[in-house]
DNA sequence: CGGTATCCCTTTAGATACTG
DNA sequence: CAGTATCTAAAGGGATACCG
């Protein structure tokens, strides 16, 4: 994702003036977290060490290239250490740094208020959809 | 975005068992947050009403299309409440609903967390870049 | 004014084969 | 084992013209 970014010209996050930077600190946070697997990379590496394919086998579906590219951002936002041991076959371990277990902490209150609000949104949207649904006659 | 998402087969987010169904909750508000104008919405809705153009006006760059996109998207989640005078020209307010408000409550704390992590953040990829620079040669 | 409809392009991600 | 390279598919988003 790119561009526009609830980042303002002041210290006030709900300051009139909005910025356009992709360098806004919140969106980078945002993109990274919500990126297909990056959340789920964050949950396995919570207190545990794993290694490459063990990451891999624990989440279904991902592929070699998007599990690199996933721990090579979170790598380089220090969220995730990366340790290679020159030894063959080569043995490479994943771990959160504790910026990783700061942000995950967030993560997890993101999950409560959804756990605490998601039957309201299934409310909302089940009588969005009765009403477009009526009005579609 | 689509499949893998948060969620696990318990109550617990950090278990072992990850869901890879579409219909996660904390993937649904994570993708709705993450999107790249309904953070603006709401932040710029907060405490105030707007109607589409004033919207639209406030937020560099979008597009009729994305903005309509937006607003339908956080109606249906019960976020934002659209309120439609039938008079001409047309009237059509937008204001947060209490959930709406909730939420924008919820990403606040994670722009806090941004803020006070960010130098941190910048210091690791400035040193991920300086070492990947450096083993270039 | 408050949108829709259409077309196009960019970004993101999946599949798969291959390598140090 | 731990990736990289290449190619392709699909989703997300932008531009613009038009409509009730």
């Amino acid at each position: 994702m790119k561009l526009p970014s609830p980042c303002s010209d002041t210290e006030d996050y709900t300051a009139r003036q909005w910025d356009t930077r992709a360098e806004c600190e919140v969106r980078q946070v945002l993109d990274r977290i919500a990126d297909k697997w990056s959340l789920l990379v964050l949950a396995l590496l919570d207190r545990r060490t794993l290694r490459f394919t063990e990451l891999r086998r624990s989440i279904d579906g991902v592929s070699p290239r998007m599990l690199t590219s996933t721990v090579r951002q979170l790598e380089r936002d220090g969220l995730v250490e990366r340790t290679v041991y020159p030894v063959v076959p080569p043995r490479v371990e994943y771990r959160l740094t504790p910026l990783g277990v700061s942000l995950h902490d967030m993560v997890q209150s993101l999950v409560t208020w959804t756990e605490e609000h998601q039957d309201e949104i299934a409310a909302a949207r089940d009588e969005y959809d009765r009403k477009a649904a009526e009005s579609a006659y």
